[in-house]
DNA sequence: CGCATACTTTCCGACATAGTTAATTAGCTG
DNA sequence: CAGCTAATTAACTATGTCGGAAAGTATGCG
């Protein structure tokens, strides 16, 4: 149970993810670079506010960011949300075994619907 | 840019992940039902530690818990985490072309080291 | 009933987060 | 240089998280 580097990192990558704003600044540059004033137009937030979650989110290695004269270009790095993924991954045969029980129980149920009986 | 119930969800399923413990749990919980000794026994950590850990996570939506006398069995619901697998997965054009990039650059150094060059 | 076992709740402290306003840094331009 | 634009830092408030200790609840058992 010793705490690895990967654990530390998912740590932050969820933490970071654990923010609509966080995630809808991801949304936006999955579109493309944009500067912090383009990143921050859309949300009724103040300049400073948007600049401390691109400082999570950069912390987290979810973005990049350059310099060109006085603006900060930001780009999505989507390593870590391949990261996320992978980890999710492995809990799917379990998601799925819920589904197919799921499946399972309509399946069962249609047979009887046709022998007559109602929803109630 | 309205805050849906998903963002809410999304937001919670997010920061329940983000602790090393509450993950450890999870897989733990993969392999079958646990009660809460049983969960806590891996760590170094008071029970009603694990006790709150598992509030977020059932809080979370990721585990369901049952009653038997004075037991309280905790199971895996991974659908939460098949939704975390499906955010992520909008992404992975992005990583890939990330990686096919990478890809592209190494299949180009490949024919440069046949010339003589050694690593540096 | 009395007591053990399993677990939760309450309270506390330390620290992190999310937001604000005001001030500051950095770079371009007249 | 003065002044504009872009963005960050600082200081502060409010609120949440993570942990422990201590007390409380719930269930089974002799």
């Amino acid at each position: 149970m010793s705490l690895t580097v990967e654990d530390d990192r998912l740590d932050q990558t969820f933490a970071a993810l654990a923010n609509v704003t966080r995630r809808a600044i991801l949304a936006r540059l999955a579109l493309g670079e944009a500067n912090v004033n383009e990143l921050a137009e859309p949300f009724d937030l103040t300049l400073p506010a948007i600049s401390k979650h691109l400082k999570v989110l950069e912390h987290a290695g979810l973005i990049v960011r350059g310099r060109h004269a006085q603006y900060r270009p930001c780009s999505l790095d989507a390593t870590r949300l391949g990261e996320v993924s992978s980890w999710a991954e492995q809990y799917r045969p379990i998601w799925e075994a819920r589904f197919d029980r799921m499946d399972n129980y309509i399946k069962q149920l249609q047979p009887r619907r046709k022998t007559g009986q109602r929803d109630g």
